[in-house]
DNA sequence: CCGCTCTTGGCAATCGATTGCCAAAACGAC
DNA sequence: GTCGTTTTGGCAATCGATTGCCAAGAGCGG
């Protein structure tokens, strides 16, 4: 700043030529800033994740900003045991996708005014931004497009309420089954709460198992996830129940290969990259001073109609 | 170690009461080991990582390393800037599954004297340890089951010459065909430097229609990964040539959902998952003073018979 | 030539934990 | 009670970069 140009250029000419490359723990150290912040994600090979992971890569790289990985498996302990482990590291951010609407036990880390961004679900009573898609919107689009398609009798296979997703995608299925003037049966929700282990597709065999074991009748399935609408192709083959010509099903995500099903997948596309984009964003706005505390951002949700969804046949299933 | 027990547990009790955390970044400045890793993959939304990133994952959690994760979509000139980041912030030891046979410029930084595991692909005359899949057994498996079937005339989608696995694989397609007493032609292996942009399905496609165009008669088809034989389930499907009555197609990985395509892609097990666990083994281990160098682990390749793959037609496909 | 400002180079403190050393204190044995 | 050993508390240096301060030197106007 107040150097002359000479200096500065000789100086740096010299500093590459031996070489000299900052340490960057003492630098972290000295000013308390380390350049790198923290991701916690549900589970790494549960597809969902990759491109919102790669979204927050590619914003963070081009600032020199590092990103630790974890994931939790929705475990709270472990994910507890995690945030304290980059707490010490002293990250300079963290991302969580991992939070649950009620209480989770690590409010008191959060008490750390280390800047946090939620990706994808939020929580309750906290002034933190959050990046997400439009569940509503995505779901009522779901909806919408089964009424067109004639279907009335609409069942869906819910995720955890604990977390703001499942939560919100349930309400909105049944604010849009009323709006659309549907016959709602909430005997046609099944909630992944029932049951125990890890979301995939054998949760959402499980779960349309249940459903089926109910004699609720419904021609139309909306799953809260791709993968557990894929649980649902498996459940209804082995029971010779086809796709879409007996049932009808709808995922959501829009996962990589749910194309290339069999058949392809009518789902929801939620914007995973682009929640990751903005989710840095925010972040590197935040280290610049922004205030951004209780912003959410929403972003659209689209639906992608492939071949998993048919009008109904004239009469519903309930085998 | 020479200090009552009694004291210990005051000092002990005293730092919980207190909250005490020690401050990574001091002790990683002091000690020189900052008890976390870097690994670089090409990308994390090509399906073959996620699984190995959690197999690394599960192995460092335990020992309380963290994990910085990134992607370098192939760009040599990335891969340097990433690997310098990480050095500078003094990663205890390096996973990279992004390596190349030949010169790369990644050497010279990689004289730094830190412990550094490949994952997947090899790097000529470098004494590091390294663990992969038997790319040889896996392509001796899928040609013999090919043969088994019947089929004489085997085409090959192969990797990049530049990448261990793209080169050993063609390499172990050409012995095994002669092994196997069939009609090996040169005109039948397409490879994928013929071309450019990021390996994926769209890759698959072009080399397919590469095939194709050069009317050399084949029956069955082995690509050397998942997503290059589901870019050929594409073109094959659009030129109406039915999988595996006119064509077989084996793919290689076994990533996931490829048990779902239609239909179900025959393929060759690589242990991604077992392929990170080992390799975090190597690193902790080597963290504990063990001398593994210029250790080689290779992990068994197993063949997944699915649907792909059929007795040849009468006559082959040179459509 | 003096006094002023602006540039340089140099020096010391700091971040928080680790490490080694030393003195003080406690303990045991003789 | 003395000597030797062990425990304890305390102190200082260190890791490498950042930050502020101060003095020496350069440059300029009066």
């Amino acid at each position: 700043e107040r150097v002359s140009a000479e200096i500065v250029a000789r100086v740096s000419s010299a500093a590459k030529e031996l070489g000299y490359r900052p340490n960057r723990v003492a630098r972290a150290l000295r000013m308390d800033r380390s350049s790198s912040v923290g991701l916690l994600i549900p589970d790494i090979s549960n597809p969902a994740y990759p491109p919102m992971v790669r979204g927050l890569e590619d914003v963070l790289r081009p600032s020199g900003i590092s990103l630790l990985l974890a994931s939790t498996d929705n475990y709270p302990q472990r994910e507890v045991e995690l945030v304290s482990a980059m707490l010490d590291q002293r990250v300079d951010g963290l991302f969580l996708a991992t939070a649950t609407s009620k209480y989770s036990p690590l409010r008191m880390l959060l008490a750390a005014k280390i800047p946090i961004v939620l990706l994808n679900r939020s929580m309750d009573d906290l002034a933190v931004p959050l990046v997400r898609g439009d569940d509503h919107k995505g779901i009522r689009l779901a909806v919408q497009h089964l009424a067109e398609l004639g279907h009335r009798r609409i069942a869906h296979l819910a995720g955890t309420d604990a977390v703001s997703n499942g939560f919100d995608r349930r309400e909105a299925f049944i604010a849009a089954m009323k709006e659309s003037g549907l016959d709602f049966d909430p005997a046609a929700v099944v909630s992944a709460d029932r049951f125990k282990g890890p979301v995939g597709t054998e949760l959402g065999a499980a779960m349309a198992g249940d459903l089926l074991s109910r004699k609720v009748p419904f021609t139309a399935l909306i799953a809260a996830n791709d993968l557990l609408a894929i649980g649902c192709y498996d459940v209804f083959k082995s029971k010779h129940i086809r796709i879409p010509k007996d049932v009808s099903i709808v995922g959501y995500n829009d996962v990589a290969m749910v194309d290339r099903l069999s058949p392809p997948l009518t789902t929801v596309r939620h914007p995973l990259y682009e929640i990751g984009v903005r989710a840095a964003r925010l972040m590197i706005e935040r280290f610049a001073g922004a205030e951004n505390e209780a912003m959410t951002i929403g972003l659209a949700a689209t639906l992608i109609v492939r071949k998993s969804t048919a009008p109904p046949p004239p009469r519903a299933v309930t085998v």
